[in-house]
DNA sequence: TAGTGGTCTAGACCACGGT
DNA sequence: CCGTGGTCTAGACCACTAA
């Protein structure tokens, strides 16, 4: 405590993470004021705010003005996924990216993507299907929309060299990003896609993105069986 | 730009990540350094220095000291999941919750187990199943083991009032975890236990957590069919 | 209304890492 | 080496909110 030598804001940070681990202060407890832990630790004001607003951030501490500090009672943990471009995933972990393109057209959507975008029946959409392969083993099956009216220069990429995903990225950055999980069977299609067989449970990732309530795309991106997603936590 | 009247740290944040989206400064372009748009904005370099590390850490910029900042070229997104207690997650539905002890017993773990923990397959563990519910329904089935040696309280813990996932909240804070997503087909047991049928896809979930090095509980989180997981980007 | 966290400032020194 | 970001400080004022 006392004898610590350096006082920045990380080891203030591990300082109260061990205290609320060994359970000096509980879930529920209110712990010092800030101006109080400054002069335990020996440091300036400024220094301890940063640490315990990091906390704070990852879940361990309830910060309320005037209330005060207090150990979370039900510590939310928060996993971050990092959602990279599928291509620099699969090279991440040293496979050989491959990627195909599988269907291009130029069309009206369907009810559920409307509703999905927000945007009207009559849209100009780009329909694009292609699969990710890892190793030249089929990884990952993507179906996608893209709004022709809120990112026109689509019409002009070439998307058998660069996966649609990646030409957003680079071309047209969103604002407000929306993703789900969930578990499916495979569809017969899906199935000879993926290399598997119809009623093989699959990964399946959602994404949809606008820019300023315009919608941009929805994707379906449908992972073949064994797919594992994890994270630290 | 100089006409604003506010400059706080997050009128700053916005600001830059409008000339991003608007491409005023784009994908791999150096921007200017600190003291520049502490000037140009108006405020202390602190300030910008706060709102372009919230940026950083939110994947829109990669900063390094000499090099200067440069708007990220792929920008990682980072979806932040909330992995709440499950109680929570489904009465912040306004659902009602329910739980149900299915079993428990104190046995040495399976060689799966021992793996994910990193344990001796000698250890003393509790080995616990129990079924969430939500206003009535199946929600997900628990299947847990929790190491006695790290955490003997838990044996007097009365596991059929409190889930073991809340008690370990509360008793058993942890410095390290993993948590993995997977699609799998439901086997006839859990199907039973959910009240599906054999076959139907299942979202799985599987948290191992370790305080230090010493394994605390494995979990094998399995949620009924439907089950949708979703953050925003 | 008063106490607590939230933020800003000006200045300083340090640490990393291009050149 | 030396420019750039990373951090600390002391002090100040503000904003929210519990009492």
């Amino acid at each position: 405590m006392s004898a610590s030598e350096q006082t920045n804001w990380q080891s203030v940070h591990d300082e109260v993470l061990r205290r609320i681990h060994t359970r000096e202060w509980k879930p529920g407890d209110q712990i010092p004021k800030e101006v109080e832990l400054a002069e335990q630790l020996g440091c300036a004001r400024a220094t301890v705010n940063r640490a315990l607003r990091e906390l704070a951030a990852e879940g361990f501490l309830d910060r309320r003005r005037k209330a005060g500090t207090r150990v979370a009672t039900h510590p939310v943990r928060r996993a971050k996924l990092d959602i990279p471009v599928i291509r620099l995933e699969i090279e991440g972990r040293g496979q050989k990216y491959g990627y195909g393109l599988l269907l291009t057209e130029r069309r009206t959507p369907t009810p559920e993507i409307c509703a999905n975008l927000g945007v009207s029946a009559k849209s100009d959409m780009l329909h694009i299907s292609s699969l990710h392969l890892a190793d030249g083993k089929p990884y990952m099956f993507e179906e996608r929309w893209v709004s022709i009216d809120t990112v026109p220069e689509i019409v002009d990429a070439d998307l058998s060299k660069i996966s649609a995903n990646e030409w957003l990225v680079l071309h047209a950055p969103y604002t407000k990003g929306d993703i789900s999980f969930s578990a499916v069977l495979a569809s017969e299609l899906e199935a000879k896609i993926l290399r598997t067989h119809a009623g093989a449970p699959l990964f399946l990732m959602e994404r949809t993105t606008w820019e300023n309530d315009a919608g941009i795309t929805s994707a379906r991106l449908l992972f073949a069986p064994g797919y594992r997603m994890h994270s630290a936590i």
